[in-house]
RNA sequence: GCGCCCGUAGCUCAAUUGGAUAGAGCAACGGACUUCUAAUCCGUAGGUUGCAGGUUCGAGUCCUGCCGGGCGCACCA
């Protein structure tokens, strides 16, 4: 149990030196209640609502509450020892101004639990098995894939740093139609390798990547299986093609991935889920469920029952299963793996299929608020100020290897995950490029390395660490520092709480401006020995921060750049 | 037509889940390197948060209706 930080402990003061008083207003300390450090620098070091939303049921003016509030606080030694005055602003906030001892306390409290600073505070640390990028294996990842995999790696490793149990998972869409026609296209590419003459169908995957890949498979298996690659080809042979171009393919995946720092604890096959019993237990539940009904010859899921607008096919007329058939059955699977919440991120393309999976949860018996689906918008390639449409297919799009090739891994990352995943991201690859030195992730790079610069000229070790005594009398820049590490641990359980890593990104940037301002105006190794220490003290803790922040968006800490 | 997402500074985006005077970066302008990393800092300028109502102590945030953009509305995956 790690101890808690400034606001956390600020708060726990105000609120056992309040109670009996809530108590008497049967207010209680609501999380309408915050603690929060106040825009505008007049307004002191933090701030409260408190008489705010304490007036509604004490039936008493807010400002009147404020001033009786003030009064029990001026008489509660463990608020004012770290305070410098308390005064009431504006319609009823209640501004602490705190002294500078409490806030130097607070940075060497901080700095004392080193990498578990802001870890751990998730309110109820429940497991979850986090699935994303979820491609088909029919062709190299795109940007769209790539934006899913940072926001959805990054949330893995918050979720995780706030103390959830995570596990990640790829679901590999390996069976059905796209994959038939994946393998015809193999086959056809093979066939041209050898001379022939091919027409290529309309549908077919026509990216330059499907002769690379035929060319493999061409060196693996020679001319064996020409003969079968005719317009009427053989099953078979679309079958291997089908088969080998995938686990050719996923390599390529897999390694691109770790290439960007995204590893999966887990591949799940939905072919696979075809060689078990699966699929048809999931229907046989269902059917026992009542919730199945056949009507011109295929079997229906009932979805409208739980809120969807119409039913949904899940066993064709022709008997072949569809694909939400198989992602019920997988849904189930993942469930008995014993996770208490399943999260998935999807393409914005895909969020008419939500009703009908949370239908589907509904129909088993399950809460469907234990899935929770999170919706990523889609990303558009701009080519010469031009929106371009990408198509795996027609192979117009800009792969995740291009990306990392011309930009590079932090800035990718850093990029794609520094915006809300709700709107859409434009991305003009060549823009990117020449724009990619004002990515703010190199300011905060910076920041980091000018850090480990110091620490490394400075005369102290690591041995030094949290040695200093707090001092008594802070420079502005000292303060402000101070507090602003102080927001980390709140930032994290934001971003984890609103699935949000751009809270941290926007904090990171916020952080190395307000260290690059102390830098210009608070000297440290020139300064006195005491306060050198102290000083050296802030550089340490401001390094850690600024490192777990970039960590938890899978970013680089350079020590010096 | 119905549903989901978005609309904030010239551009790209934030905004502590409803808090006080809406903030950063880029672009523009003016300053600061014989100095612990100038990939930096300090300052100036830039806004009716798409529009109109509503809810309340208080709205960029919540509700309703418009306008504009994106994405969906299969016995495809």
């Amino acid at each position: 149990m790690s101890p808690p930080d400034l606001l956390d402990d600020f708060t726990g003061r105000i609120g056992m030196s309040l109670q009996p008083m809530l108590d008497s207003w049967h207010a209680g300390l609501s999380d309408r209640i915050i603690l929060e450090r106040p825009a505008a620098r007049g307004h002191g070091d933090l701030a409260t609502n408190i008489a705010m939303v304490a007036a509604g049921s004490a039936k008493l003016p807010p400002l009147e509450i404020a001033r009786k509030i003030v009064e029990v606080l001026q008489d509660s030694p463990q608020v004012m020892h770290l305070c410098e005055k308390v005064e009431i602003a504006g319609p009823g906030f209640i501004n602490f101004f705190l002294n500078d001892k409490a806030i130097a306390d607070a940075a060497l409290g901080a700095l004392a639990q080193g990498r578990d600073y802001g870890s751990g505070t998730a309110a109820q640390p429940e497991s979850i098995l986090l699935e994303f990028v979820s491609a088909n294996p029919t062709g190299p990842l795109h940007v769209g894939h790539a934006r899913y995999a940072a926001y959805g790696d990054s949330l893995k490793r918050i979720l995780s740093f706030a103390g959830y149990k995570v596990g990640t998972e790829f679901y590999i869409n390996d069976y059905g139609s796209q994959m038939d026609i994946f393998g015809i296209s193999l086959a056809l590419r093979y066939a041209e390798l050898w001379g022939r003459e091919i027409r290529f169908p309309d549908e077919g995957y026509q990216g330059e990547y499907t002769v690379h890949i035929a060319r493999m498979i061409k060196d693996e298996i020679g001319d064996s299986l020409l003969a079968d690659t005719d317009p009427d080809a053989r099953e078979s042979a679309i079958a291997f093609f089908r088969k080998r171009g995938c686990e050719l393919v996923l390599d390529e995946v897999r390694s691109v991935l770790v290439r960007f720092g995204v590893v999966f604890d887990d591949w799940f096959s939905e072919a696979g889920l075809y060689q078990s019993d699966a699929v048809p237990n999931a229907m046989q539940a269902l059917t026992d469920a009542g919730e199945l009904l056949v009507q011109d010859g295929a079997s229906w899921l009932l979805t409208t029952r739980h809120g969807d607008d119409k039913d949904r096919v899940l066993i064709r007329s022709s008997g072949e299963p569809t694909y939400f058939a198989s992602d019920i059955a997988y849904h189930q699977d993942k469930l008995s793996r014993g996770f208490d919440r399943l999260i998935n991120i999807w393409g914005a393309d895909h969020h008419g299929y939500i009703a009908r999976m949370k239908a589907a949860f509904a129909a088993l018996g399950h809460d469907p608020e234990r899935l929770e689906i999170i919706i990523g918008q889609l990303v558009n390639v701009i080519e010469l100020g031009e929106r371009k449409q990408m198509s795996k297919r027609k192979g117009t799009m800009v792969s995740l290897e291009e990306l990392i090739d011309s930009i590079g891994v932090d800035a990718a990352r850093f990029y794609l995950v520094d915006r809300s995943a709700d709107s859409t991201l434009d991305l003009d690859l060549e823009k990117a490029k020449l724009k990619s030195e004002e990515n703010p992730v190199y300011y905060v790079q910076y920041a980091h390395a000018r850090i480990c610069s110091i620490l490394d000229r400075s005369e102290e070790t690591p041995a030094d660490s949290g040695n200093s005594t707090a001092c008594e009398s802070l420079e502005s820049q000292e303060r402000e520092l101070v507090l602003k590490l102080a927001e980390f641990p709140r930032t994290v359980t934001g971003a984890a709480d609103s699935r949000g890593p751009q809270r941290l990104t926007a904090y990171s940037r916020e952080l190395a401006a307000t260290f690059h301002a102390f830098y210009h105006s608070c000297p440290v190794l020139k300064a006195s020995p005491d306060m050198a220490s102290f000083r050296l003290d802030l550089c340490r803790l401001t390094r850690n921060v600024i490192a777990m922040c970039l960590d938890l968006v899978g970013v680089e800490a350079p020590e010096s750049m």
